[in-house]
DNA sequence: ATACATGCAAACATTTTGCTTTGGC
DNA sequence: GCCAAAGCAAAATGTTTGCATGTAT
């Protein structure tokens, strides 16, 4: 009955595969990034009710880089301090945020500048290309 | 012969218009940024040349802030911890970032995205929507 | 004269690193 | 047993605020 679409196991062992140890932490943060509706940040990670078990604030950011080092995470701008992270499960996604609350909804469209991408690849020589899209505004409820 | 596409004095209008008092830290940023090739943070404007006057960090922090409350300035994610700024001028700009060495391209291209903000707008309600488009990649010094 | 802008100093939040200990393989 | 990972502590970075002083209007 999760609501995540992946399964951990599948996740870990693509983590074991890549090098890493199955530790209570790495599960943990599979766990709730599985789960997760949208990007978290290292603390909302921690403190995620599903994490499960406690721990170091420096466990979770080296864990979350290896993560993005192996391309199994992704990381997010958005506009707030901290970094924001998801699973690069399947197809990017592109996200609608609120300037005024904050609030963060994921987009069910096409994304348009699939195309556009490779075009740029070719043109810049650059490898490994990839696209950030975010629309900033005020929510309806900001409005008032 | 300045780079500078838009003319100082007419931007400084503007700010004294929305309420802003004509000061050297003002009009300091506002040199840089019209000159700026890029979007840049809070220390690159106020170690560059064009900046002329030493000013305390906050100051620019709080002058940069008011501008971007009247939309005179934008705030741009990228990666980088620190946020980056630029002027609102005219069109709006996509840019190529390369994820090992930070640098930055603006890219000159219709931007693919203007129509579907329109529609956005509408199945949302959000208002003053506004989007970022960044592509992230390696560079090609970054490839050897 | 008044209110806004600045400088200085300090608090904050988040990220990042060093080093020792623990524990997966 | 070995090496990666975790814990703990501290530094580094960038943002943000409070308050007294200066200055544009």
């Amino acid at each position: 009955m999760s609501k995540s679409s992946v399964a951990i196991d599948e996740l870990i062992t693509v983590c074991s595969a890549s090098g890493l140890r199955r530790t209570a932490a790495l599960e943990a943060c599979l766990r709730v990034l599985a789960t997760a509706e949208q990007p978290m940040t290292l603390q909302q990670i921690a403190s995620d009710p599903a994490f499960g078990v406690s721990c170091d604030p420096a466990t979770i950011y080296r864990l979350i880089t290896r993560l993005e080092e192996r391309r199994i995470v992704r990381r997010i701008g958005f506009h707030s301090r901290a970094a924001h992270y998801c699973l690069r499960e399947g197809s990017h996604q592109d996200y609608l945020i609120c300037r005024d609350c904050g609030s963060v909804e994921v987009l069910d469209i096409a994304c348009p500048v699939e195309h556009l991408e490779k075009q740029i690849a070719e043109e810049s020589g650059f490898s490994d290309l990839e696209h950030e899209l975010e629309f900033f505004g005020r929510c309806l409820a900001c409005q008032k």
